[in-house]
DNA sequence: ATTTACGTTTACGTTAACGTCAATAATCGC
DNA sequence: GCGATTATTGACGTTAACGTAAACGTAAAT
């Protein structure tokens, strides 16, 4: 991997964000780029960030969430204690997901539902066409 | 069912949320209490709206989005246009929830690395206990 | 009769997550 | 060399979703 470099503007449109939103996310501590100059540089490591940041996102989280989200990745747990407090951290956020799941997999089964009300609703209107054309 | 009617505190306590946030749900026009002079009585059906527009913030929808979700749900929709439009959001808005399931497993994935990892970290702690005890 | 508990309205406060200028500097194509 | 683009740094504005406080009504309990 050639460890390339980006822009700010690359990143803004490869992830449909403005560049407002990316400095934002350095103004709170969220991304570290470094500086050409005044510049900012984005590795490929800052690029990930705000692709997890931004999938966290998607789901609901905040921002501080994201970032708690993230740093359970990189290990600065050194002791037991730590260890055994990520661990239901973990577990905690495991659950949180996995009612998330229910919930979408309840939606989904009511779009189904709303969907096909839709095609038979439509099926009728178009035998009503059909069957009972202009008469006059 | 007996068509129960509730309180604002028995929602609230039943949802795990304030009066405040029901009235506000209120002012904007999600739930529509009947009244008992100034007093709010809810039926089922704001208890149930109460719940949908729970279910969907756990997923990180605005309210707004809650409302239209539940809007799908009831027939308002006459003509052929709007159930062709009302088809399209469903596809769309399940084009989102797919993608949100996605992220939620690749979560899911990631905290169940970070686990393995933790509970690794914590068996050669525990080697290092159980094997070099106290030499003096 | 008054404390206690619950409910209402009104209204200002707050936080998150950016949007939207404005002024300025650096860069790129020609 | 210069106009057009692109970036940077403030700084103020905005919207959603409530929180919080004040001031008051009502009904049951002591």
């Amino acid at each position: 991997m050639p460890a390339k470099i980006h822009t700010i503007s690359d990143l803004a449109k490869e992830f449909g964000v403005t560049t407002r939103t990316i400095r934002f996310y350095e103004e709170k501590g969220l991304i570290t780029p470094t500086r050409d100059g005044r510049k900012r540089l984005y590795s490929n490591a800052d690029r990930v960030r705000i692709k997890l940041i931004l999938r966290g996102k998607r789901i609901g989280m905040t921002l501080r969430e994201c970032v708690d989200f993230i740093d359970m990745y990189d290990p600065e747990h050194n002791n037991t204690e730590q260890l055994h407090s990520l661990i239901d951290d973990v577990k905690s956020r495991r659950g949180q997901l996995l009612q998330q799941k229910r919930d979408i997999d309840d939606m989904l089964a009511g779009l189904d539902e709303v969907q096909l009300l839709c095609e038979e609703s439509l099926a009728r209107s178009d035998r009503r066409q059909t069957t009972n054309p202009d008469k006059h």
